[in-house]
DNA sequence: CAGAGCATGTAAGAGGTTACATGATTAC
DNA sequence: GTAATCATGTAACCTCTTACATGCTCTG
């Protein structure tokens, strides 16, 4: 019941495509909402027909036709009361932190290749987010109010890598200063 | 497929009942794994089913009879080949930050009302792993494998409401500053 | 005597993943 | 010619949430 109003808030900004929903939610803004693109067809398709959304089909030479899909007066009051309701706090599935905590029946060396290879993964998500810092939000004071909250949302997420990768650091060093065996090793 | 081995990593350390379970993942363990009480029991019958976990039951006077699961040899070993398996990053669904991605819709004044109250429930869920780590992990020199394991875990437990509660100062101060109201208001 | 805690579940439905499907163009 | 990008979807399956159900004890 969520997915739609983050779509919702997406369309509240600019007018597009499921496809380029998709790739959004999959370099920049996956970090608070996440969908596959199977997912978002599905959910703009009943969007639509709760009139929460309409589309415009654009044929293009050389590519496939697409539906450019816009927000519409029902689809923002929706949004609005949606984002008056109080927020929970976020429920984490974060499957490696899983196997840290049962850490001790791998031993310290599977560990420390997966570590690295999370510490990689968080590496790049800080550069991409870095990037668009930079790229679009390099003079702060003189950003419209729509553009200052993308920006602060894109400040969490440098946050969130950044802390990430000290705590990866953090961890690197102690499973190296004493590293040790998973169970019948 | 993975609550099964989250549950299973929990009972790498101790034998526990599915009320406890859920209880321990409601508190401390739901930021980086949660489910309610009604998918735990199933899943903890399907783990049984497999042979991974076997219950036994314990009658008790004056509460109702429990069932303390505990994890098989072939329960370890599935666990032990499912964490050496690479993680891929952890999906993010944080509907409060769709809020603030799309906060210039409602205006200040309700993102600060809903702020404030992330802000309260992110202090107390830092102040409860503050608490388990004065309580369990006082002397860090000392611990066991598996408790340093279950330490670093709750280290970043501890890094990740910190840095949320730094953002939300952040954005507090912000919103604060400079006010705005939303569309139509 | 009402409500919270202990302790377990079933069932319906919503949400999400994985596999499959199509078909053109562009880059290596 | 192999793979990636553009652009859209269907179908089967699995996971997760929400509502309902039971019954006893302890606390205010």
């Amino acid at each position: 019941m969520a997915l739609r109003f983050a779509l919702l808030a997406i369309l509240s900004r600019e007018d597009t495509t499921g496809y380029d929903l998709s790739k959004d939610v999959e370099r920049s803004t996956g970090f608070f909402w996440n969908a596959s693109h199977q997912q978002i067809y599905k959910e703009l398709a009943a969007l639509q027909n709760e009139g929460w959304v309409r589309h415009t089909t654009v044929e293009q030479s050389e590519r496939p036709a697409k539906k450019v899909y816009a927000i519409t007066k029902e689809g923002l009051a929706a949004l609005k009361c949606w984002a008056k309701e109080p927020s929970a706090l976020p429920k984490g599935k974060d499957a490696f932190l899983v196997k840290m905590f049962a850490g001790d029946v791998v031993g310290s060396d599977v560990l420390l290749e997966d570590l690295r290879r999370q510490k990689k993964l968080h590496a790049d998500q800080r550069q991409l987010f870095k990037e668009i810092e930079a790229r679009f939000f390099s003079d702060v004071a003189s950003l419209s109010t729509r553009d200052r909250m993308q920006y602060l949302t894109l400040r969490r997420g440098i946050t969130y890598e950044t802390t990430w990768l000290a705590w990866c650091k953090e961890v690197e060093e102690s499973l190296e200063a004493e590293p040790f065996c998973g169970h019948g090793e």
